[in-house]
DNA sequence: GAGTCAGGTGTACGGCGTACACCTGAGCTA
DNA sequence: TAGCTCAGGTGTACGCCGTACACCTGACTC
């Protein structure tokens, strides 16, 4: 009945699985029942290599941020910190799963630690405090991770815009003035209408990089 | 059987008895079948007050988000925008479940979108163009619904740190000397060892409030 | 007095995570 | 070689979830 010698599942082998299925059917797609399926393999079979899903998702998390790569070693603290932004952000439109799955795993992964303790280090060596580091981290927070916390549209794999009827969209507009007048200036500057996404993110973390330089330069310290 | 003319349900009723229940028993207690019961009444009948469960989320969201309270009219504009995110904070310490919440619904909500017209108000009567004012607010993100992106501990209701024992605690400094430099930079400065969550998140919002006003000083414009 | 209809009911389906008891076969030891 | 251990896969079952669909009921209308 069995394949002869099917060899044995492992943990790595079900995270990249999980990954896999992620990738092609959503991060809603992945439950221990339709990954198990996809391994050949009855739903139980999985917890002798995972704790249980908050696991199995920590674990998808680490694998992928373990393969982050890494920014030359002679570049400066601001260019190391950025490339390695813009890396996780890589990852992220590879795996746009990735976000969801941050943002619901609670298990600490070294990895996530390694990615954290590498940003830190670019600080350090260029001679940030430790102080102005903490908070420094806590002010780029999500930014880090290569995504924007994003205050308007929460969920970013949702419907794209229901086609509003123009009637509609006048009242809209007449309520919230400001922000009818926000999208207004958008599209005039980008008549392809929707948000620079790469630009936003990039005007964010600059500012805070800006910041941080600035700070670090005038000795700050907390409180 | 049933009480003489209990009187019938609406929606408002449903949105805030689902506070209720989500204040008591926290966000993940709040399903269809608990409120429900709750309310002594069978889970289909919420569906005629509500389309589904998203639009039970979203709609507890508009509610909460809809009494936060309006600054003076006379104040500057960034005293004004401050005010209001320190509102949202302070309603998010009242129901700590509105971060679940805002990250979890999809609908837009009037009074979601009203804070967020309200922010942009604020700054568009200062002056700032609304290119400006667009990126500003991308880069504030969550902030201006009162938490920041929390790149550390993504789930703040978790384990509160399981008690890590001397040895393990040594291996992980070695691992990430950089992360355990921050604890101990920030437990000698503040022996009750937590972050000071205040502290951290006015950091962020004073950086980027100072940043859009030399931006806005400086007539930065986009690209 | 018949019709409409808002609002509450009952049953059912298909999904989920996972506890628990069990089986199986490879590898070791006596 | 006989028996043991034990890692790894199985099967069944439970309790939860959201919600589709058909139904009932009582108030209000023409």
């Amino acid at each position: 009945m069995v394949e002869p010698h099917r060899s044995p599942l492992n943990r790595a082998r079900v995270l990249e699985a999980a990954i896999a299925l992620a990738d092609e059917a959503g991060p809603d797609a992945l439950s221990m029942r339709s990954l198990s399926a996809r391994l050949g393999v009855v739903p139980m079979a999985l917890y002798k290599h995972v704790a249980d899903k908050d696991d199995l998702v920590s674990g998808v998390i680490d694998t992928v941020v373990s393969r982050y790569p890494a920014p030359d070693a002679g570049l400066g603290w601001r260019e190391s910190v950025r490339y390695r932004v813009h890396a996780a952000r890589a990852a992220l439109e590879r795996h746009p799963w990735l976000r969801s799955g941050i943002l619901q795993a609670t298990r600490q992964s070294p990895a996530v630690l390694a990615h954290l303790d590498a940003v830190a280090g670019d600080l350090a060596r260029a001679g940030f405090s430790y102080d102005l580091i903490h908070y420094g981290m806590h002010a780029l927070g999500h930014r880090v991770w290569g995504f924007a916390p994003e205050a308007f549209s929460p969920a970013p794999g949702a419907a794209p815009a229901p086609a509003p009827d123009p009637a509609q969209l006048a009242a809209l507009a007449a309520a919230f003035p400001h922000v009818a007048s926000i999208a207004a200036d958008s599209t005039a500057r980008n008549p392809a209408g929707a948000c620079d996404d790469d630009a936003e993110f990039d005007f964010g973390l600059e500012l805070l990089l800006d910041a941080m330089e600035r700070l670090h330069a005038a000795g700050w310290v907390s409180r």
